[in-house]
DNA sequence: AACCTCTACATTGTCGACACAATACATCTT
DNA sequence: AAGATGTATTGTGTCGACAATGTAGAGGTT
C-alpha cells in the first residue's frame, strides 16, 4: 500500500482530520450547520482551532461558509456528483497522460504487480477490491504524474468528496471485475508510454464509473 | 466587462485580497517568508486576521506553510510553470467542452460580440488585448461551463497564480493577434455546439501560450 | 578549530474574552 | 389577527495574552 500517511502535528490538524472523517463518513450529516461554539465543546479545543479546521475543510470544498452566518457541510446532489466527475475526468485523464510520460520503469512495474495482487483478490474476495484497490490504483497514477498541482487538487481535495458520495450513497456495485480490466488496460497503455491512449482510457473509465454511480442515485 | 467583483465583508477578507494582490504583483517577493507578527503590524490587524488570510492564500496555492515554522510565498520556476499550464490545459479544455454544451444562445452571442470589440482594439491598440481581453475571454468560457468546481478552482485559484507568473516574468508577447484568432475559432466551435473541437482547440491554445511564456523564461 | 550543549530569543499555536452582526421572540400598533 | 418594531439571545469576527515549539548564539569540551 502506498496510501498517504498524513501525520497531524498541531491540534488544529488533528481536528481537521477528525472533522473531515466525520463529514465524509456521514457522522456529521450532509447539509448540517457547523457551529463553532458547539464543535469547540465537542472536540474539546478552542474556537480558534475549530476555525482553522473549518478553513481547511473549505479549501477541500467539503463545507461552505458565509460571513457572519456560519459554515455548512455541502449538500449532495445528482448535479453536484456530475460536476465532480467532470472535473475528475479532466484531471485524472491528464494525470494518466503525464504518468505515461513521467513514471519510472520501476514504478510502472510496481503498478503492474499491484494489479496482479488485485487480480487474485478479485477472484476470491470481491469486497476488498471495490474500495481500497480502486483507490490505491488511482493514487498511484496521480502520484506518477509528478505534477504537484494535480496531486494536491486530487488527493487533498476531490478524492475526499468522491469518497463522501460513495460512502453516503452506499456504493457496492457489480463494476468490480470490469473496472479491474479497465485498470489493466490503462496500466498497459502507460507501460507502452502511449500518452494519448492512457488519457483516453482513463477518461472513459471515469465516465463509466460516473454512470454506474448515477444509476444508483436516481433510483 | 464581466470580471468578478469580489466584495470584502470582514477585515480578514480585505486583508486576504490585499495580500493576494501584493503577492501576485510582486510587492511581496516570491519565496519571501510571511511573518505573522510583522504582517499584523504592517496591515494594522490582529494576528488572527493574518492567519485566516494566510489560510486562504494556501488554498490558492500562493503560499506554502509548515507547522511551527511559518508560511512562505511560493517560488516561481520553469518546472512550476509547466505543471501549472498542464493543469490549465486539462481544466480549461473541459471548460470549453462544457461551455459548448451548456452556454445559452444568448451567452454565446455575447461572447462573439465581445470578440468583435476586441477585434477593433487589436487593430489599433494591441496593448489592451494582451492582458484584460484574454482574461475576459477565458473567464466567460469557464463561467459558461456552469460547473461550480471548475469555476472555483480556476477563477479563485489557478488564475491568480497564472497572473503571478505573467506579471513577474513581464509578459508582453507577439502572440496578441494569433491568440485572438484562436479565440475566434474556439468561440465558433462553441457556437456550433461542437464539444470535441472546442476542447481540442482550447487545449492547443493553452499549449501555445505555454510555449510562448516558456521561451521567455529560459532566456 | 570543530563540535556539542545549553540558554535566550523570536515565532507560531492555542486560548478565553470582548465587539459586533444576525436571528428569534415578545411587545406594540393598525 | 396580522404586521411591524424593538429587544434579547445566539453565534461569528476580532483581539491581546500565554504556552509550546523552533532557532540562533554563547560557552564549553575534545
Amino acid at each position: 500500500m502506498t496510501l498517504p500517511i498524513e501525520v497531524a502535528i498541531t491540534s488544529a490538524e488533528k481536528t481537521f482530520f477528525q472533522l473531515r472523517k466525520d463529514i465524509v463518513e456521514g457522522v456529521i450529516v450532509a447539509g448540517a450547520k457547523l457551529s463553532e461554539t458547539e464543535l469547540s465543546g465537542r472536540y474539546a479545543v478552542s474556537r480558534a482551532v475549530i476555525r482553522e479546521a473549518i478553513s481547511r475543510l473549505m479549501s477541500c470544498h467539503l463545507v461552505e461558509r458565509k460571513a457572519n452566518i456560519g459554515a455548512k457541510v455541502v449538500t449532495l446532489s445528482a448535479a453536484g456528483l456530475k460536476e465532480l466527475y467532470q472535473v475528475r475526468e479532466s484531471l485524472e485523464g491528464m494525470a494518466a497522460r503525464l504518468a505515461a510520460r513521467n513514471m519510472s520503469d520501476g514504478e510502472i512495474q510496481d503498478l503492474q504487480h499491484l494489479l496482479d495482487e488485485h487480480s487474485a483478490q478479485v477472484k476470491e474476495d470481491q469486497s476488498y477490491y471495490q474500495e481500497a484497490g480502486d483507490v490505491d490504483f488511482h493514487y498511484r497514477i496521480v502520484q506518477g504524474s509528478k505534477n504537484t498541482h494535480l496531486i494536491n487538487v486530487l488527493i487533498d481535495g476531490l478524492y475526499h468528496l468522491v469518497r463522501m458520495y460513495r460512502v453516503q450513497l452506499g456504493m457496492a456495485g457489480p463494476r468490480v471485475t470490469t473496472a479491474f480490466i479497465e485498470h489493466k488496460n490503462i496500466a498497459l497503455a502507460i507501460a507502452n508510454r502511449d500518452e494519448e491512449l492512457a488519457e483516453m482510457l482513463m477518461r472513459r473509465h471515469i465516465l463509466y464509473s460516473q454512470r454506474n454511480i448515477e444509476s444508483k442515485l436516481t433510483v
